[in-house]
DNA sequence: ACTAGACTCTCTACTAAGGGGAAGGTAAAG
DNA sequence: CTTTACCTTCCCCTTAGTAGAGAGTCTAGT
């Protein structure tokens, strides 16, 4: 089939299917002629497998890896638990950062009348030689 | 005082306080003889501005604005905590994007065995037609 | 005055993951 | 046979810088 008809399979633009074809990430046929781009039922399993994993958070290297283990017949399902647990260790830790981002920034517009007068203690904050960390 | 004394009292890389110049945030005086740039204490006070602003995850763009409000007289605080509010609710969404991300994952992760062998509802879900959401 | 080393400059390329659009070839439908 | 829809490659753009090359400059020691 073609790139569009794969594209819109898989959930996934036209622009990012051919992006993973140039990565080398899903490779479909290629018409010699007319340089076409020939989608398989397999191929777009592919796609809408890397769609997923993409939407879940994993990287492009991480949807590689993936999808080698997806392939991969002998494959260990530790691996791929491993991988996800790895990927919820980094989700928690970004929750962490803005956790406490979304608290210090409400702290101060908390201190804030938001008035029409100039003085305001997020702009000095910003300012202080030892911001507040 | 020459860039790598300015970019140290304001916590920054060398690299980073020379993008802001090139970018038209913080624009030293510049030598024409020699091309160095030599940053007045005004400007150190904005590349710390700027460099607090950034860590409270303002993009370069509302640094800008937020620039610009530090240096207006007659600014409105008012201003200023509107921005601040809706940097407030942009970590929210983020936050509640990576929960959602999270339980998920811990869902998936918690059904998975993780042994040698190689069924895994991990993958399963990534290639199921219609991926949990 | 000379020189070594530390510092500075500009410029280019690179990162992640594609998006936008131009120029030109191809396929399907009327 | 022509129009329209689709396809191709190619290049530039995005964020917020980082890395490195090659060349000029400043400063401390001799």
């Amino acid at each position: 089939m073609n790139i569009s008809k794969a594209a819109t399979q898989a959930g996934l633009t036209v622009k990012t299917v051919r992006y993973y074809d140039t990565i080398g990430m899903v490779c479909p046929y290629q018409n010699p002629q007319t340089g076409y781009r020939d989608y398989s039922e397999r191929d777009v399993a592919k796609l809408q497998f890397v769609g997923s994993a993409r939407r879940f958070n994993f990287s492009i290297k991480e949807c590689r890896e993936l999808l080698s283990l997806y392939e991969d017949e002998n494959r260990s399902s530790a691996t791929v638990k491993a991988l996800t647990l790895q990927k919820i260790q980094d989700i928690e830790d970004r929750l962490t950062e803005l956790t406490r981002l979304r608290e210090k920034l409400a702290h101060l517009a908390s201190a804030c009348h938001g008035d029409s007068r100039p003085d305001c203690p997020i702009l000095d904050a910003f300012s202080a030689k030892n911001p507040p960390s």
